[in-house]
DNA sequence: CCTAGAGAGTTGTTGAACAATCCCACAAGA
DNA sequence: TCTTGTGGGATTGTTCAACAACTCTCTAGG
């Protein structure tokens, strides 16, 4: 060890985000974006002569690509059919609450007083909340909806668990697919005031309340998603 | 409908169960025997050209395979360098059970009196403690650890929660893989009957008690496993 | 109205080829 | 001795073209 400690911290965690990806994902990524902002609606196809000859991939990288975005719940795949943008049933939208409830539960609880002895532990979601206020003044309804996913993975984030933070990406991807076509102000804009809310629970350690308000934050986000959709449906 | 119902009855998901399947799912699921019952040690690399010439299949299918087994977390993929039977760290294995945690706590706290007042909700779980004593009284030690694995994951399917059910396979895999070298009785004797003690307690409908038992069940579990894992590594 | 079958189009799988990358051993230099 | 280049050999990443297997649709016939 002939350089300094301070050099090194971190290093292995900035290249690891860099572009070092095989083509399938760089693929998927960008359907990935296609996907969640819209251009692809839930239920449509997508072919796999067509893409690759746009894309200028083979069939089988585009398969590669494929697989990961069926495992992430975004494109369905039927055997001898093809692949398409996953539609999301009210039954999956309730099981998608079921276990955000189970983990974001479990996370705000098993937090207990280290938020209010470590203060430093909640800045991400300070961050985001204050995103989501400063977007919500200006309109930006799409910018609230990201700073309030960004909120829910930070909290998530704090209990230091990959396999939950693997676990809550796939959620929120299912979700943002759920919430194309809804209208993005009636769907984001109460829920700025209820993260801070929340927020403020867990800083001072009261852990049991928090995940009562946490519980309740999402049993109404729930309704209130089932009601735009059947609103919007017929 | 011209035939009896009773005759329809089920055949549906049979079906499903059978053969239906692609190339790569197959191959998927060889490797995922060999993997689970230890003829791949763990941080064993498999070669594509070697496996694909002995299964007889292209290196593009084997390659999806591979795929499928990656994100169940049995296999690790590295760039270039090839896929190789997943390592779990002393952190994975708490993060493992972190994740159980959540989910089998959220389970049981929330089945409330249900069980109490449909007793026929628990008999797959009756069922498979009746299969661990009997695998334990013949010293059949893998059996145990298998019914084991079976009681967990009816005891989550009770929630009726599709994404709960995958993410409790895919840990399950993921254990499979930590018992691997692991003194079989050691490893599973314990437990057959804690479960049938929380069982009863589920049974009477006292949820708080069976989520409380349950913790320090999990939390047990993960220290003998660290334990023998750390005694049989010098 | 229902059934069977032919045809078109798509996906599933293969095998070979080439490019890109990693690994190891060895040599050159400080 | 330690570090730093430089090969070659092996493995993976990606492409391409072809064929097999399957689904869907439409039509003819009962």
């Amino acid at each position: 060890m002939t350089t300094t400690q301070s050099f090194l911290d971190g290093l292995a965690a900035e290249v690891a985000g860099l572009p070092r990806a095989s083509t399938a994902e760089r693929v998927a990524e960008l359907l990935r974006r296609r996907v969640t902002e819209g251009d692809l609606p839930p239920g449509s196809q997508l072919s796999e002569e067509q893409l690759s000859a746009v894309l200028q991939v083979s069939r089988n990288t585009l398969r590669e690509a494929f697989r990961l975005l069926g495992h992430e719940g975004l494109l369905v795949h039927r055997l001898h059919r093809g692949v398409f943008v996953a539609e999301l049933s009210d039954d999956d939208l309730v099981d998608v609450y079921r276990v955000r409830r189970a983990i974001e539960g479990d996370v705000v609880r098993r937090l207990g007083t280290a938020a209010a002895e470590d203060p430093g532990l909640l800045d991400p979601l300070r961050a985001d909340v204050a995103d989501g206020t400063a977007a919500a003044r200006r309109g930006d309804w799409s910018g609230v909806g990201t700073a309030n996913m960004h909120f829910h993975a930070h909290l998530v984030a704090l209990a230091g668990s990959p396999r939950l933070d693997a676990a809550t990406a796939r959620l929120q991807a299912e979700l943002r697919l759920a919430f194309q076509g809804a209208d993005a102000e009636a769907m984001h804009a109460p829920y700025v005031q209820r993260n801070a809310d929340l927020l403020d629970l867990v800083a001072a350690g009261r852990a049991a309340e928090a995940a009562a308000a946490l519980e309740e934050y999402l049993d109404a986000s729930l309704a209130h998603l089932l009601a735009l959709r059947a609103a919007g449906r017929p």
